[in-house]
RNA sequence: GCUACUGUGGCUCAGCUGGUAGAGCAGCUCACUCGUAAUGAGCAGGUCGCCCGUUCGAAUCGGGUCAGUAGCUCCA
């Protein structure tokens, strides 16, 4: 594939680049095809992205419709049939603004404002189209072999919310029809994944009109949560964890020391009582934290490793709401640890461990951000310095890849986020590791080191999970709602061949309840096929025990596994002693 | 909060240009007592998210509102 530069070079094409330069050249020609049908159009950004392409255009007071989008690709159809040919120039400032004034092109004005003054402004053009870009692009238009438009929605310019609302439309293309096709394809098999989909047929948990952002959570997603719960309860004890539960009101006046109102009030609810303002607390640290001051600690007791699964609510923009992915009430699996300075380094290495240890166990792959001082924040920079020094000098000792994520730390600390993917390849924060030296000067917290003299503690937030629900919807989607034995909310589940054989399905029922198996028993009147349809796909239960005359006379199950389809049929005894295994996983 | 779109029985959906709703699944009842991805028949279930308007008449048109979807902004 020959592709050219843009000082004119033509060249074959990187393998690796070829999917960005195509999407990058389809951002231009759905450009093209949008000012020949738009001719007000200006256009801000068109860049390729990690899925496709998009370009972000100001379209006026036009509002654009699914005809309206489809005849923009029918239109870039035409223009790769066109074939033309793509040239690229350079032009020096003033004539590159002038070209850009000539087109009524105001934003790509504006960028070149924003580029280095000694910056050399190319163009590329195709036709009677001109855009101001760095490329490299494909040479003719045909070269452009297998788009999609999927979608618009809306953007700000320079992603500044303050700015003008321009109108991105969104493609996919690829460098065949084949890939597209095969993409296509891909994306329904995710969409099956979804988890509010595989929630709904499994009945873990639901939403009401009356509670938006508030999920219910059923008696089959409640199982799971607890297996969930029940696990991590074993794995901190293990590390010497301690856990608490603190309250999930308290006076304005706490948080104001802590710093929340400050700089988090609009996202927290709050009500009055007796006259007083209360808080529904949005994060567990300020109850961490009266808990640790409630007493005098010596730097014998320290790290102290607190826990607390904390139900928080915050007042998230309805917009952000996504399923259990994005609520407005969720579960922290959270953990204060208060420590000495030269404890840092080891403790965020043991947590890093920690979740490592759950993501993994879990078959999740993760990438690590370090989010550095946001503007809205409190404290010195020293402390800002040596706490974001501290993180790196984890990640650099435990040789993780990370990526820094400029000014996305909390408002009292840097922090280190893990990001998980849903089926859609969309990421998702879900454990963080903050480091706070701010809060033990808000609340005077204090230890007595081996000289009898206070020192400050220094704290760390931190998460494994990160929200209980959120982690819940990312499992379900790897999952694809075939939870491993001992986290699925029906373990095994009985069916009789016929109502005659219910004696013996009950005495098979009762000996899994007495092992602690989370089982059913279905005994209604139906075909086999029936029951093991709605078991194994709809409610994709582990194993399926089907009991008839052979089973009640030979005091055996027929064992039918969900995930390969095959029956055994064994001693009753020899099943429980194989799902008890399979539910000790866990540990 | 912003942009576009969507909103019909528990679930999935049909209902063309306005004449007061239809299917499959699930549920219930009955028959069949059945061997591993849907047995058959019958019954019941909706003032079409909500409010206002246009009209002789609205699930269908207009406005508003609520909720949801995709993305933006923001965030676990």
């Amino acid at each position: 594939m020959k592709i050219i530069y843009n000082d004119g070079r033509i060249e074959e094409c990187p393998k690796e680049n070829e999917l960005h330069v195509i999407r990058h050249t389809a951002a231009h020609i759905m450009a093209q095809a949008i000012k020949r049908l738009y001719p007000h159009a200006d256009f801000a950004y068109g860049p390729a992205t990690e899925k496709g392409f998009y370009y972000d255009v100001d379209l006026g007071e036009t509002k654009l419709n699914d005809d309206d989008l489809e005849r923009i690709e029918n239109e870039m159809c035409k223009i790769v049939k066109e074939n033309l040919p793509i040239r690229a120039s350079v032009l020096p400032r003033e004539e590159a603004v002038a070209l850009m004034e000539s087109r009524g092109e105001k934003y790509k004005i504006e960028h070149i404002g924003d580029l280095d003054e000694n910056a050399q402004i190319s163009f590329y053009t195709q036709g009677e189209y001109v855009d101001m870009c760095v490329g490299p692009h494909l040479c003719y238009t045909k070269a452009l072999k297998a788009f999609k438009i999927m979608g618009q929605s809306g953007a700000y310019w320079k992603n500044d919310k303050n700015n003008t609302m321009l109108t991105r439309i969104n493609g996919i293309a690829f460098s065949s029809q084949k890939e597209l096709d095969d993409y296509l394809v891909l994306l329904e098999e995710a969409q099956k994944r979804d988890h509010r989909k595989i929630g709904k047929e499994m009945n873990l948990f639901m939403m009401s009109e009356e509670a938006p952002g508030f999920p219910f959570f059923l008696p089959k997603g409640m199982a799971l949560k607890n297996a969930l719960i029940d696990y991590w309860r074993e794995i901190h004890t293990r590390q010497n964890y301690v856990e608490v539960s603190t309250p999930m009101i308290m006076n304005r006046h706490l948080w104001e020391t802590s710093g929340h109102w400050d700089h988090y009030k609009d996202n927290m609810y709050s009500t009055v009582i007796d006259e007083d303002t209360y808080c529904i607390k949005p994060m567990n640290c300020p109850g961490g934290v009266m808990v640790y001051a409630s007493k005098p600690h010596s730097y014998r007791e320290l790290p102290m490793r607190v826990g607390e699964l904390g139900l928080v609510h915050r007042h998230e923009l309805k917009g952000a709401l996504h399923g259990l992915f994005r609520v407005r009430c969720f579960t922290q699996d959270d953990a204060h640890i208060f420590m000495r300075r030269e404890q840092i380094t080891d403790e965020i290495i043991s947590v890093v461990d920690l979740i490592n240890e759950v993501y993994t166990k879990f078959g999740f792959k993760y990438s690590v951000e370090l989010s550095t001082r946001p503007t809205d924040s409190m404290g010195s920079d020293e402390d800002w310095e040596a706490a974001t020094e501290g993180l790196k000098n984890a990640l650099t000792k435990l040789n993780l890849p990370y990526t820094i994520n400029e000014g996305d730390g909390a408002f009292y600390g840097p922090k280190i986020d893990f990001h998980l993917e849903d089926s859609l390849g969309r990421t998702w924060q879900c454990g963080t590791i903050q480091l706070d030296f701010q809060m033990p000067i808000n609340f005077d917290l204090e230890y007595i080191d081996e000289n009898g003299e206070k020192q400050r503690p220094i704290m760390i937030h931190r998460v494994c999970f990160g929200s209980i629900e959120r982690f819940i919807g990312i499992l379900t989607e790897h999952f694809a709602g075939k939870f491993p034995v001992w986290l699925a909310p029906t373990q095994a589940k009985v069916l009789l061949v016929s109502e005659k054989y219910s004696e013996y399905g009950n005495k098979v029922y009762e000996a899994l309840r007495k092992a602690k198996v989370r089982c059913e028993l279905d005994d209604r009147n139906e075909k086999i096929g029936y029951m093991v349809r709605e078991a194994q796909v709809i409610n994709r239960i582990p194993y399926m025990l089907i009991v008839g005359q052979k089973e009640a006379e030979s005091g055996t199950v027929s064992v039918r596994s969900r995930d390969t389809a095959q029956t055994e049929t064994m001693p009753l005894s020899d099943f429980i002693a194989k799902i008890t295994d399979e539910i000790n996983e866990r540990i």
